[in-house]
DNA sequence: TTGATATTGAAAACCTTTTTCAATTATAGC
DNA sequence: GCTATAATTGAAAAAGGTTTTCAATATCAA
């Protein structure tokens, strides 16, 4: 949308990502970073495991979770609690984001622009807390679910 | 030891609903109510099953699942996501409440009055979704936590 | 091309949660 | 207060899901 058209896609970016960590790009990864890079919905390590021997036969479960927790550590990917569900992954966030989640199909979409400064100085106020962060989900219906 | 607590304590009222809803009152499962009705932060079945032999011996850890599973069908005590430990057991909130939670000690506290209906309304019209409901919690440090 | 070493998958180990089952216990009805 | 009966219990086994171990393999710098 806002992204220019000779833009790197996740795909290569993570990739790339890795390689500069000092990390391989292996095949059993690519296979793995394509499958959650490309996914509109989190995935939980056992889906991607699945999805990924479709594209590369010999691929281990062990991988996948090793996978994941190298794509985590580098920013790239987040771990989404879904109602059930909390060992999810899914493309993390550009900066502060939340999560709508379609509680049919799962899909995931960002928003940002919430505004709960308010909230978190009136609760504050009220508890004696000193608020550092918050979690928001959205869940409801996608456009697709909605109409059926 | 039991509460000798005149005022309608959740303790009791947790019994009483047990026990108006056709389950027994045994045992077992005083120890986990009063465990679970008075602490100050959500507890995983491990920390309640530990605790609770201090006061009843021969408590056995599927009992603790198994009271947990029926004080959350009677809406007495709800379940929790801690960034670590997604299944942590908090007496229910009154309402609609949210929860702010102390990333030092766990301390868990309810607070009202969020008011998030601008945000989905603009988030609806953004993404095209239809929210039907939200997850929200602050995270920070308690007034004990702060001061050290 | 080669060599050091990161990465791999299989198997085993772990840990948490659920199921099974015979023994026990709470409670309604006498 | 007893008794019958059905819910409840804890131990053990099973079932999941995640992590560790380890020898074999593949990547990438030189």
């Amino acid at each position: 949308m806002t992204k220019p058209d000779n833009a790197p896609n996740l795909y290569d970016q993570w990739l790339d990502s890795l390689s500069e960590s000092g990390y391989r790009v292996t095949a059993p990864r690519r296979a793995i970073v394509e499958i959650v890079a490309n996914s509109p919905r989190a995935l939980g390590p056992l889906e991607i495991y699945d999805q990924g021997r479709a594209e590369y036969r010999g691929l281990g479960l062990v991988t996948v979770y090793r996978t994941l927790e190298k794509l985590e550590e580098l920013g790239l990917v987040q771990r989404v609690h879904h109602p059930q569900g909390c060992h999810m992954y899914l493309r993390a966030a550009d900066g502060h984001e939340h999560l709508v989640l379609c509680t049919s199909c799962g899909k995931a979409e960002y928003f940002s622009g919430d505004n709960i400064d308010k909230l978190t100085h009136a609760v504050a106020r009220k508890t004696g807390f000193e608020i550092r962060e918050h979690w928001l989900q959205l869940f409801g219906l996608c456009s697709d679910c909605k109409n059926k």
